[in-house]
RNA sequence: GGGCCAGUAGCUCAGUUGGUUAGAGCGUACGCCUGAUAAGCGUAAGGUCGGCAGUUCAAAUCUGCCCUGGCCCA
């Protein structure tokens, strides 16, 4: 093996100052330059693919940390893929249409509600959405690229490009021709001054606490009641709401089938209501409950008329037919005895549940009328005389008023409850109000749907049969349609005269029915050349697209509507390739996906979009008719790990109103954050100067401890920064600093204005009412830790929480430890002229150490692989961990003397082939998770010494294989032994209160199984060395007894499973109380005769277990592999050699204070009494060796200062004045 | 109100088909080492396994009820 002689040495050195973000800067520049992303995608172009779908994320918001998840997940996978040669091809995709996206740009043009919409014009507004897309593209752009996702970005899909959508119009087309595609109302919460629906998330906003009417209203039953009995006869249903206003529009009373009711007695009137509810009823009414005239069941009252408190309706209900369900009786299960009579009014246009039920009936009665007097806009109908025109609110106590003047009112008061406003209006209630709505038929292929979800590998697994089962389970068909204006057109065309209906799928086939159809759009175009192309299938172009047929009467129009967006995403595995416009053989390639990930709240989202849209739209018919494989079931993905929710320090949740959050650029870049200026409390002494106040959150965010100095500045100005003192205030906010008045006016700052601001708009403040605090002493973790924190915390579906010191303290563990190791091999490599391109020994010739570690290696390789293969990361970064942490804290410590050692021989030539191989593999391992310091480590490891052979990037490289013949179970096994007992013998050294450089004679080794003792005698010598003693004696026989004593203990396990177990617990009693000869003797004979029958018991070799307990008297500590005992007593040899290694230690520090290079040779002076000089003469050699001393002179006089040496150190070495001095040689 | 998930040391997490001293890392304390040095190592303390019942010879583990947090839905 030849050494390198260059100047310039091998391997670059790890710098000692952990600045993550700058090496990863650079290692993002490398792959910009040499574009390893493209060419990973090139080399593996032949390879089998692995199919990666990207949820499109919505980029009209800001980036966070949940998104840094995510990123982080999606990323692992298809990066460990390509290592094994598979082809993952990775398109991004953005999520452009939708509500958010308007309520967005509706704030920036300070309006809101579809009227004031209208009148700004739907065509500017639908411009200012597409501009409002992409507002925070290059925040994301940026996080993307930061993290080091892989993702082509330059090729994204998105969801609102001609192609795409025309590929979801080809879906609803196609859903249209097999008739799942139809018209029907949605209850939704109405906005009406708006005119608009919110949705669920808006409606949460919203909640505040009210006063409403609480009515009691009668509808008196029809004459046909006294047939199911007598009693009933005149009397009236007695009914609760608590919104009078819906009572013109009730079409259906609800009772609970299997409820009890009784006709009674009441407020003058016979009355019908559930007999549980009669005496709160009758308290109401300030009257003792009436004995019941009569008992009715629900199930009795079903189909009853009634005689409904309005009669506006009354042709309708006529021209429905006696037949019709309309004013009578049904059954429902939401009604329950919480509240109310046990009887429901039921207006189905404004109630949820009551619209379920009506569309139940409409199952069978298919013309059923919908009653509704109200308008969009929230007023009456004109129909309804007294109260047209206005708003339903407010004609409550009204219509209570005509209704008790009709004898119909019982009872009325009001009622507290939390009742949703509009948030943007916060003084507008919202109604339920059902729309004319299109809904998908997901019902009727639910069981497909279902069969498919079988096929998906859910992680967790309970998600398959729980969250998303239970969805599928309770599915009710989608609703479609959205009466908005940015999203993808619904493409149902209607014929204005006959009602027919054609979903047409291109903007081609509308174009060949009419060539002049878009004829708006283009000429709109021609005026504006910048107007985008892909505005040709959007509102309010495509409103004016029209054709005819020929032969045929009227116009075909297109309906209002655009479509809920989740429908656009759910498109996405065809829709990103324009399928099947075009791409059909991309598409037919990467069908259904092998990998998705998304966080948990997509279970209803994404998840379920894709899944049913696939099951929809790909019916064997259909993949026929596009030649698609149809031996599988259109499952569009095989495998999904859905994501917990990242959560603050607290778990809760990341709140950008409460600001609970670290920002992710303090993870990525820099600790730094910016503060809003607050005033100080009210009778707060301010803070002195050169000290601020935050909030303790803040300060922890930090991760600063109180007193901490911090650079506090304002934007841009760092270089004239103030090092102020953190200290905490209570009473301050989250992002507030209280500066003394004279920072304040240091930094030219004031008060911001608005002290109640939101977190999140700090960074908007003016320069002069925040600052920048910037945490100067250490660097931020960087992308690595960041990527390392998600996947080694805990498993991916858990909540995680996240801050600055969680991911520090995930960071140590594995990546710095693994970076002192990287560094200490270039270091001494370096020294030591190490070349990898010579032939260093078999694997099988080297010792054991080395052995043992490429053995621990393969092994963790095997299991590694087996938990990436299983999709389970938090296993794999496990097993990384515990391997670095063999590499780090047994192979370096137990090599580091070979390192060291001066000769160059085999030994150390093993050491150093072994430590470079285990970096350059673990390198590649590292890869997908952590791929900057791999990368780092492959350049400099790979690269610098294989420029030709190395691949340019280690993400261009194979994911390693594990050479199982390289895996030495009994190996690993004996090493964890000896491990084991040497922490014992440390531990007997710690309680003796021996240090570990002072010698001792004998460490006294009691093994409970004798026959580990054959391989730990060939490990002698490591134990020797880490236990600093001069033998070891393994005890066996009698002699065993001096040191400890048995005791037995039946093994439950194997009791158990052969029925024993009652016996083992009277065992345990018995065999315990044995004493220790006993117990020796039971031992022995079981040992001997392999059975021994014990209290009646036949016992086994497995049955029994050993412990020892460690006899008084001896310096010793037990486990379960056996004891450990050390003999303490010093005598002069032992004082003697551990002067020496006294001396060594002194030498070594007065080298480093001499700061001379580790490999310089010195000439080394000692002047010391005639003890010291006695051990000197004679273990002076090995002194010498340690130190790299050339010569050692025993001195008579001290050399005091200079001398020509470098350094004189003069010190008390047990209890001798010594004094050392050290030159460099030559 | 319903469903799902989580609750184990100060923190973050392991914990096999139930098996008898419930583990690890970090943090803390004490100490070691000083040729990985803005590093490295050891030892110790620290637990009513969210609570209460039940099943069992035996429960962190199985069952039921309850509490807390989170998510989704109403």
């Amino acid at each position: 093996m030849t050494r390198v002689t260059m100047s310039e040495p091998l391997f670059s050195k790890v710098p000692s100052e952990l600045d993550f973000p700058k090496e990863e800067r650079e290692i993002l520049a490398l792959w910009r330059d040499i574009r390893v992303f493209e060419k990973s995608l090139e080399q593996t172009s032949e390879g089998k693919p692995w199919v990666f779908y990207e949820g499109p994320p919505t980029a009209n918001g800001l980036p966070h940390n949940g998104h840094v998840l995510t990123r982080v997940v999606k990323d692992l996978f298809p990066r460990y893929k390509t290592m094994q040669g598979f082809h993952v091809p990775r398109k991004a995709g953005w999520d452009t249409h939708g509500l958010p996206v308007e309520v967005e740009v509706e704030k920036e043009l300070h309006m809101h509600g579809k009227a004031a919409i209208e009148a700004y014009g739907v065509e500017p507004f639908v411009k200012k959405c597409i501009a409002s897309v992409f507002r925070y593209t290059k925040e994301w752009e940026e996080l993307t690229e930061r993290v080091g996702f892989w993702v082509d970005l330059d090729k994204a899909y998105v969801t609102f490009h001609k192609s795409y959508v025309e590929s979801v119009w080809w879906a609803l087309s196609n859903l249209f021709k097999k008739g799942l595609l139809y018209q029907g109302h949605k209850v939704v919460w109405w906005w009406a001054q708006g005119g608009t629906a919110l949705s669920s998330g808006e409606v949460g906003q919203g909640y505040k606490e009210v006063d409403d009417p609480s009515v009691y209203v009668t509808f008196p039953l029809a004459e046909a009641a006294k047939s199911v009995n007598p009693a009933l006869e005149g009397a009236e249903l007695l009914v609760w709401t608590t919104t009078p206003w819906t009572l013109p529009s009730n079409m259906y009373a609800a009772v609970n089938a299997s409820f009890s009711y009784v006709v009674v007695e009441l407020a003058g009137k016979k009355l019908v209501l559930a007999e549980g509810l009669l005496e709160g009823i009758a308290k109401k009414l300030k009257v003792d409950a009436p004995a019941p005239l009569a008992k009715v069941t629900g199930k009795e009252l079903v189909g009853l008329a009634y005689v409904p408190p309005f009669d506006l309706y009354a042709n309708d209900a006529k021209q429905a037919g006696a037949g019709a369900p309309i004013w009578k009786i049904l059954a429902a299960d939401f009604v329950t005895l919480d509240a109310g009579t046990g009887i429901v009014h039921v207006a189905p246009a404004f109630g949820e549940d009551d619209h379920q039920a009506h569309r139940k009936l409409l199952a069978e009665y298919k013309d059923l009328p919908l009653f509704c007097a109200v308008n969009p806009d929230g007023t009456f109908v004109p129909e309804l005389t007294t109260y047209a025109g206005r708003w339903v609110k407010d004609c409550d106590k009204e219509i209570s008023q005509e209704l008790k003047q009709r004898g119909r009112l019982v009872f009325s008061e009001t009622y507290r409850h939390d009742y949703p406003f509009c948030w943007r209006a916060d003084s507008d209630p919202l109604i339920q109000y059902a729309r004319p709505a299109w809904y998908i038929r997901t019902t009727s292929l639910i069981e497909k749907a279902k069969e498919n979800n079988q096929n998906v590998t859910w992680f967790p697994p309970h998600i398959k049969d729980g969250r998303f089962g239970d969805f599928l389970d309770n599915n009710v068909d989608w609703a479609l349609s959205r009466e908005r204006y940015w999203g993808t057109p619904l493409n149902v065309w209607i014929n204005d005269v006959s009602g027919k209906m054609d979903a047409p799928s291109s903007v081609a086939e509308i174009r060949a029915k009419n060539p002049e159809a878009f004829k708006v759009f283009e000429d709109a175009k021609k005026a504006d050349p910048s107007l985008s192309d892909d505005l040709i299938v959007h509102k309010p172009w495509i409103d004016s697209v029209t054709w005819q047929n020929p032969g045929e009467e009227g116009t075909y129009r297109r309906v209002p509507e655009v479509i809920d967006c989740w429908f656009d995403s759910g498109c996405m595995p065809f829709a990103q390739w324009g399928f099947p416009h075009e791409g059909h053989d991309v598409f037919k390639k990467s069908f259904p996906a092998d990998f998705i990930s998304e966080a948990i709240d997509q279970t209803r989202g994404w998840f379920y979009s894709l899944l049913m849209i696939s099951t929809l739209v790909f019916d064997a018919e259909t993949r026929k008719e596009h030649d698609l494989a149809a031996e599988t079931l259109p499952h569009p993905f095989k495998t999904c790990i859905v994501l917990g929710h990242v959560t603050d320090k607290e778990g809760k949740k990341e709140s950008k109103q409460k600001g609970n959050y670290t920002p992710p650029e303090v993870i990525f870049d820099e600790v730094k954050m910016d503060f809003l200026v607050a005033e100080g409390g009210a009778g707060e002494a301010a803070p002195p100067k050169g000290t601020a106040f935050v909030c303790r959150e803040d300060l922890e965010g930090l991760d600063l401890l109180e007193g901490a100095k911090v650079n506090v500045f304002t934007d841009g100005n760092e270089a004239s920064a103030l090092s102020l003192a953190l200290k905490v205030n209570k009473k301050l906010r989250r992002r507030g600093i209280v500066l003394s008045p004279e920072d304040t006016k240091a930094l030219a700052v004031v008060p911001a204005k608005d002290q109640k601001l939101k977190v999140i708009d700090v960074p908007r403040l003016p320069a002069t009412e925040r600052v920048m605090v910037h945490e100067p002493s250490a660097s931020a973790p960087g992308a690595d830790a960041f990527r390392w924190f998600f996947y080694a915390s805990n498993p991916p579906w858990n909540a995680t929480r996240h801050s600055l010191s969680n991911v520090r303290a995930t960071q140590k563990e594995t990546l710095v430890r693994l970076r002192n190791v990287y560094s200490f091999f270039t270091l001494y490599a370096n020294i030591d002229g190490f070349d990898p391109r010579a032939p260093a020994p078999e694997v099988a010739n080297r010792p054991e150490l080395d052995r043992w570690i490429t053995s621990l290696l393969h092994a963790s390789l095997l299991k590694i692989t087996a938990c990436l293969d299983g999709y389970d990361i938090h296993g794999a970064t496990g097993h990384i961990t515990d391997f670095v942490d063999g590499l780090s804290n047994w192979y370096v410590r137990r090599s580091r003397e070979r390192f060291w050692r001066s000769t160059w021989d085999d030994d150390k030539r093993a050491a150093y082939a072994t430590l470079y191989e285990v970096l350059v593999v673990l390198s590649k391992v590292l890869a997908p998770f952590v791929p900057f310091t791999a990368e780092g480590m492959h350049q400099n490891l790979s690269r610098r010494p294989f420029p030709e052979n190395a691949p340019e990037s280690v993400h261009l490289a194979s994911f390693p294989v594990a050479d199982p013949s390289l895996v030495d179970e009994a190996l690993v096994r004996k090493m964890a032994s000896v491990r084991e007992l040497v922490s014992l013998g440390l531990q007997v050294r710690t309680q003796a209160k021996v240090k570990v450089r002072q010698p001792l004679r004998t460490a006294h080794l009691v093994l409970a199984d004798q026959k580990l003792r054959a391989g730990l005698e060939a490990a002698e010598a490591m134990i020797r060395d880490e236990l600093n003693v001069l033998g070891i004696a393994f005890v066996e026989g009698a002699e065993v007894d001096t040191f400890v004593s048995y005791k037995l203990k039946p093994n439950f396990r194997t009791l158990g499973q052969r029925g024993l177990g009652k016996e083992a617990q009277k065992l345990k009693k018995s065999l315990g109380d044995l004493a220790s000869a006993a117990a020796s003797g039971v031992l022995a004979e079981l040992r001997e005769k392999g059975t021994v029958t014990f209290d009646g018991v036949s016992l086994l070799v497995e049955d029994v277990e050993v412990a020892f307990d460690t006899n008084e008297g001896f310096s010793a500590a037990g486990g379960r592999l056996g004891v450990v005992a050390l003999d303490t007593r010093l005598d002069d040899e032992l004082r003697e050699l551990g002067l020496v290694r006294e001396l060594t230690n002194r030498v070594q520090t007065a080298r480093k204070e001499a700061k001379l290079e580790l490999q310089d040779r010195i000439d080394l002076r000692i002047f010391a009494p005639e003890a010291v000089k006695a051990a000197l003469v004679k273990h002076g050699d090995k002194l010498k060796d340690d130190v790299l001393a050339v010569g050692l002179e025993l001195a008579d006089t001290p050399a005091g200062d200079g001398g020509g040496y470098v350094r004189v150190e003069t010190s008390d070495v047990e209890g001798h004045a010594v004094e050392i001095a050290v030159s460099r040689h030559g």
